[in-house]
DNA sequence: CGTGCCTGAGACAATAGTGTCTCAGGCGCT
DNA sequence: AGCGCCTGAGACACTATTGTCTCAGGCACG
C-alpha cells in the first residue's frame, strides 16, 4: 500500500528532524520497524534520506498546490498557505539542516525550484500591490520560511498551541512586530541612532 | 594566546556551521590544524563541540550587552542588535540545528538564559508601546532570531550582501512584508477566505 | 491445514570515526 | 649552536555504524 510507505516516511522524517544525525537503528526504532526493513524497503541510508527528503518536497509542491499560490489573490493563498504549515516547517528545517545534502544535485535543484516558485508568489503580490517592493522577493521567500519553522519551534518548546501558529505567523510576516502607534513613526532619529556604543 | 583559542573557535564554529555531522578530521581540515592539536587543545570530540556552544553563547551575551538590550531605548537597541548579527545568526543556527545539545543540561540551560533575556527585551518593548502587545513575546523573540538566521542564509546564497542584512532584517522584523496600501486592509475577507480547497 | 510473504531479531564483516601515542621538524629563545 | 615547546603526520586499537545475510515467527490466502 502506498500508504504505509507514506506512514513510514512521515516517521523517518520526524525521526531525521528530531536528530538529523540519528543512525539506522535509532531512525527504525523511531519509525516502529526493524533495522532489515528500513533496508529492504529504502536501500541504504543514503537512499532512505534521499527518498525522505523527495516526499518532502513532494509534500510542499501539494501544500502549494492547494494554497493555489500560483493562481489565487495571494493574500488568501497566503492564509491557507500558513494555515496548515507543520508539514512545510518539517520540510524547511530538513532541508536546510542538512548541508551535506548539496551534494544530491536533484534535490538540490527541487528545493531551489521550490524556493523560486515561492518567490514568484511573493513577485506577485508585489506587482499587484500586496506586499512591499523594497525588499528582494527572495528575502520575502526566505523570512516567510524561517518564520513558518520558528512558529514550530514555538509549539515544540511548549510556548504556544497549534492552533496559534497561523495567527502568529500571519501576524509577523505581514504587519511586523511594531505597535500601530510606533508604526506610524519607527524612528525618529532614523534608521539607526548614530552608534553609541565604543567599548 | 587568548585570540589564537578565539580565532580556533572561530574556525571550529564555521565548520560545524557548514556541516553539523562534520568529523574531527574535517573540523581539524577546515580550521587549519591538525586532528592532533584539536584533541590537544579541546579534549574529545563532545568537549570541543561544549566549548564551541560556550563561546558562541559568550559572543551572543556580549552582543546583547554591546546592543544594551536591557536598558537603552529599545527601538535603538533592536537597529544595533541587527547591525552586527553575523555571531547572533551563527549562534542561533548552531544552538537549534543541534538537537543532541539537550543532552548538555548547562549548554541547555544558557541558551534558555539566553531567549528568556531577548524575551524580556520584547516585553520591555511591549510595555513602552513599541511592540504590539497582542503576540506573546516568545513569538517575537523566535521570530527575530530566525529572521536573522534565514538574512545569513540568503547572503550565503548569493542573494544579499551582508551590508543590506539590517535594513532587510529590521524592514521584515518590524513593518512587515505587507506594502503600505494593504496594511489598511489587510484581508477583506476576514483573517481567512473560507477555505476553498477540498482536494 | 498448508503455503507464501513479510517482518523482527540476531550475527557477521567491512568501514568510518575516535582517542591516544610516538616521532620528526619548525620556531623562538638564550 | 643548543635548548625547549609546539605542531603535523602517521600508526594503532577501539568503538559505532553500516550493509548484508540467515532464521524463526506471524498472518493472510486458498
Amino acid at each position: 500500500m502506498e500508504s504505509d510507505r507514506e506512514k513510514l516516511l512521515q516517521e523517518v522524517a520526524g525521526a531525521l528532524t528530531s536528530n538529523p544525525g540519528a543512525s539506522t537503528g535509532e531512525i527504525a526504532a523511531a519509525a516502529g520497524v526493524s533495522r532489515a526493513t528500513l533496508h529492504r524497503i529504502f536501500g541504504g541510508r543514503d537512499e532512505m534520506v534521499e527518498a525522505t527528503y523527495g516526499w518532502l518536497l513532494e509534500q510542499c509542491d501539494r501544500i502549494f498546490d492547494a494554497a493555489g499560490i500560483d493562481t489565487d489573490p495571494v493574500l488568501e493563498a497566503f492564509d491557507r498557505l500558513i494555515e496548515d504549515s507543520y508539514l512545510l516547517a518539517q520540510s524547511l528545517w530538513l532541508l536546510i539542516a542538512t548541508p551535506q545534502l548539496e551534494k544530491v544535485p536533484e534535490l538540490q535543484a527541487r528545493l531551489e525550484s521550490q524556493d523560486a516558485r515561492l518567490e514568484r508568489f511573493f513577485v506577485r503580490g508585489q506587482d499587484e500591490g500586496s506586499f512591499r517592493g523594497d525588499l528582494p522577493p527572495r528575502w520575502l521567500t526566505y523570512s516567510l520560511g524561517s518564520q513558518v519553522m520558528s512558529a514550530w519551534y514555538l509549539v515544540g518548546d511548549g510556548f504556544a498551541g497549534a492552533r496559534d501558529v497561523p495567527r502568529l505567523v500571519r501576524a509577523a510576516v505581514l504587519e511586523g512586530v511594531l505597535s500601530d502607534a510606533a508604526g506610524s513613526a519607527p524612528d525618529p532619529t532614523g534608521p539607526v541612532s548614530p552608534r553609541t556604543r565604543e567599548s
